[in-house]
DNA sequence: GATTTTCTGTACCGTACGGTACGGTTCTGT
DNA sequence: ACAGAACCGTACCGTACGGTACAGAAAATC
């Protein structure tokens, strides 16, 4: 509740722990994530594990909501623009939002969180969706309704616009690439991707002032 | 080799063994489809599911390929169509995409793929992705194709039209799902969401024949 | 410097699972 | 009727993992 650091977080040598443990989970799979292997990377003990976690199911969530406290600010939520440059700051979105997703920690944390889907809610999912929003998702439905409210689009709804540019830029890729399919596309296909989206959006809910 | 099976398929025993399976699973996770659990379930022997499918891997992968092979053909191909009969098609498209990926099976063995995505390849992705394609995406594709020759749709790509089309349709829907957060949405709001997808498709790819 | 707390390393326990072995039973073909 | 195959049920083995216990080191507190 005070000024800064409001939830009790973790001690630095925590997170130090968590993000070995990141690591192992990035490069093996959940499989490869046991309270052994983790303790052993990252050079502690295991009662020390259970002590700071409680259990298995604890030190996923610790380490999911971990990586969900990494916010990236994003661009900034709104001054008065042109319409050239609301364009340029959804591509910039759409840029980031697939290099996001198509990265090595997106993919194992969304698996990660897939996986445990099914059994007892650890409410990884939720976790992960609302850091997902938070990252993203906001700030740009935000940027949308900005741009609305500007006259250089036409919205009925910013959330509805927003899921409709999100499902224009993402398509399949990924679950494609949850799937496992594909390497990396290139950076070069990614900003083509990226513009080709903001001008399916644009021809969608651009308001037509040019004309 | 020989006139029809072409594929060595199962016999009518085995697959029943594997629908019992795959019930399992539908309605415990992965971490419930354990072979005694299968055995127990399906009435037969674990020596006999070894005999049968060599090992767990070759299990999952037996399901998931019978799954596969569960093709339901979905709309005609093209005959010389109206505007109005092609939009349409797509919204039954679009209803039977939202219906399929957001039934149990589909979000469990969609969970179960990715989840193996990441230890040694045994190709359930890959497997999953081409009979995913294979129910849908490819038919849809043609018709996309046939409309653009038919000069009701202006199409550079029909790969790109559809993978549009799906983005339209499918949006962050799926991953929601996949990650175990919404309750499935009533068919009044997926009958919803087909019509103003594909009614956005429309005004992305449709010519105007009515100008 | 002594005491107390926290930590590491290892050993340990119980359990669950993948895979195999085997005796008994049903089915099939002759 | 009989032989052989396929199969069921169960028991069994080895291993791996989650979680706990414990002894000694390190750090912190006084």
């Amino acid at each position: 509740m005070s000024t800064e650091s409001t939830q009790p977080e973790f001690t630095d040598r925590q997170r130090a722990v968590l993000d070995k443990a990141l690591e192992l989970l990035v490069e093996g799979g959940e499989k490869a994530l046991t309270t052994a292997a983790i303790a052993r990377a990252a050079g502690c003990s295991k009662e020390s594990l259970y002590k700071w976690f409680g259990d298995r199911d604890g030190l996923l969530a610790a380490i999911v909501t971990r990586q969900a406290s990494k916010v990236i600010p994003g661009a900034d939520p709104s001054a008065n623009m042109s319409k050239q440059s609301l364009r340029a700051a959804l591509e910039e979105f759409a840029r980031n939002l697939l290099e996001t997703i198509s990265g090595d920690v997106s993919l194992a944390l969304n698996r990660l969180a897939i996986g445990q889907a099914s059994k007892a809610d650890t409410g990884l999912g939720a976790i992960l969706q609302k850091s997902g929003r938070a990252r993203i998702g906001a700030q740009t439905t935000a940027l949308l309704e900005a741009g609305c409210k500007q006259g250089h689009l036409h919205c009925e709804d910013p959330q509805d616009a927003y899921s409709t540019l999100y499902g224009l830029v993402v398509r399949d890729q990924h679950l494609r690439m949850l799937l496992g399919s594909d390497a990396k596309a290139s950076p070069k296909d990614l900003n083509l991707t990226a513009k080709t989206a903001v001008e399916q959006f644009m021809k969608l809910y651009g308001a037509d002032t040019t004309r």
